[in-house]
RNA sequence: GCGGCGUUAGCCUAGUGGUUAAGGCUCCAGAUUGUGGAUCUGGCGACACGAGUUCGAGUCUCGUACGCCGCCCCA
């Protein structure tokens, strides 16, 4: 009797799921390590004011679409609804601001947003992102928009396509908001309804109405490259001249505008073009821009930032889509079974070294037959099976026997952990250090020079 | 948050006012505890929840929850 649901819009990831997002954070992660960005983790629940100040009180997420958290009735406290406002007041909380800049970040944790779910948007989803504080230049843009060309590769994600686009410099925005304001007030009595709202609250928004008669007349308005600085257009080219020279693949697009005011300069998203996803609109699978007036809002000194957010529940099903094998639900390679009754301390006990030396090792406990026992192992996908049967018990022996090949040989109980070898591969096994890397090369072989400490000369 | 459409067992499906709600898959247990995915036999298990209409509701009406789609918005 299924009394108790999962709330709306959030879900439980099974075993295949689960296992498929600690594949996909292993890469994500791995890649922002060795691009400096090491993992800095925030809490699920934050300060509204830490949100309402960041993407601007007037935006919907502000109003409407976080989820509130009552503690012991005191309200204020909100589900994290995006990582960069997170992360930057951990920046400025911890005096990260005084370290040597720049200063990188990746995350990767639970989002929240509260409105109703729809395809591929649920309440509940998970976010990867990078920050990066403290760089101005055009090189840390390019820095995350590669760095998500080449994780989607990695990855194997190819139907997606990169938009850029330039919003300005804070400075600006406020002269673009009323040109772009100014151009649309007098077309107002033909804008729709939603239009005529965003006309008030959001301008940059009418770009993205789906209005064919808006549309038409948002062609006409003054180009966002138009409007924007002297200094902002240098930076721009010089993002689109580095993306050329790097050769990742975009598109310029006027229109590209993002939800939070806090974005400055470059914005860019990865929108997916499978016709799955583009039947409910724009779906992107990461975005992000510059921000360079966020730390300053926030409290701290003038900083400049970019950064980027992917959304892992789109890069998994974006990739499930296309044929992608992200990962499979981990089954135990080993089974062990015996025909002996009450000896599970001795079934744990053939399982411990195998366990030790890195295989999965799952225990059948039950005395049904022999046969139940194997079909049960096959059925849960173990390659081997270690049998404990009477005569080998008594004579300090086991059966090893491969489940696919269908073959096997008594073991002695020393041989176990080799025998199995045999058959099925170890885990890798996780440790709390890392080690140095090992030179994968002969010294000299590359056509370096010889180590000269400061002083000597060559 | 607004609107439309849905919800029968773990999963898929039948059942449009009248006995005890049917079938397939899965799962569990057996087919005399020494060798497996098959087969056979048996078993567990559902009308999302709550009201209402009716002699009688899985079936009609309303509300709630959840899902899908659209809108708003997009992280």
């Amino acid at each position: 009797m299924p009394t108790y649901q999962a709330p709306r819009g959030m879900r439980d990831l099974l075993p295949a799921e689960a296992a498929a997002f600690d594949a996909l954070q292993a890469v994500i992660q791995a890649r922002a390590l060795r691009y400096g960005y090491p993992r800095l983790g925030t809490p699920i629940v934050e300060d509204a004011q830490v949100f309402l100040r960041a993407v601007g009180e007037t935006s919907d997420v502000a109003t409407k679409e976080m989820l509130e958290v009552s503690l012991h009735g005191a309200g204020g406290l909100v589900l994290r609804p995006e990582g960069t406002a997170a992360v930057t007041r951990a920046y400025l909380e911890h005096g990260l601001h005084r370290s040597p800049q720049p200063q990188r970040f990746f995350y990767f944790e639970p989002m929240f947003r509260g409105q109703r779910p729809q395809l591929l948007r649920y309440r509940q989803f998970w976010q990867w992102g990078l920050e990066c504080y403290g760089a101005a230049e055009p090189g840390a843009d390019l820095e995350q928009i590669e760095f998500t060309a080449a994780l989607l590769a990695e990855v194997g994600l190819t139907e997606y396509t990169l938009k850029v686009n330039t919003v300005g410099e804070t400075a600006a925005q406020p002269k673009i908001r009323q040109a772009l304001k100014e151009y649309f007030e007098r077309y107002r009595a033909e804008l729709d309804d939603d239009c005529k709202a965003r006309l008030d609250s959001n301008v940059l928004r009418i770009f993205d109405c789906k209005n064919p008669n808006d549309r038409k007349i948002a062609q006409g308005a003054p180009k966002l490259r138009d409007l924007v600085s002297d200094a902002d257009k240098t930076h721009f080219a010089a993002v689109v001249d580095g993306l050329d020279r790097l050769g990742v693949a975009y598109e310029v697009d006027e229109r590209l505008a993002r939800g939070f005011d806090y974005y400055t300069r470059t914005v860019f998203e990865c929108h997916l073009t499978n016709p799955a996803f583009t039947k409910a609109g724009e779906i992107a699978v990461a975005g992000g821009g510059r921000y360079d007036g966020l730390v300053r809002t926030m409290g701290g000194p003038d900083t400049a930032g970019v950064g980027i957010a992917g959304g892992v529940d789109v890069l998994y099903y974006a990739l499930k889509e296309q044929g992608v094998a992200v990962a499979e639900e981990p089954r135990a390679d080993v089974y062990v079974l015996s025909a002996q009754s009450d000896d599970g301390a001795d079934r744990l006990q053939l399982a411990g070294p195998l366990r030790e030396a890195g295989f999965s090792v799952a225990i059948d406990y039950s005395t049904r037959s022999l046969e139940r026992q194997l079909e049960s192992a096959v059925k849960h996908g173990a390659k081997v099976a270690v049998i404990r049967g009477t005569p080998e018990a008594r004579g300090g022996n086991v059966i090893v026997r491969d489940l696919a090949k269908k073959v096997q040989r008594v073991t002695r109980l020393a041989a176990v952990v080799v025998e199995v070898g045999r058959h099925v591969p170890k885990r890798p096994k996780p440790r709390l250090e890392s080690g140095p890397n090992p030179d994968e090369h002969e010294p000299g072989a590359a056509g370096e020079g010889p180590y000269l400490g400061d002083g000597e000369k060559e």
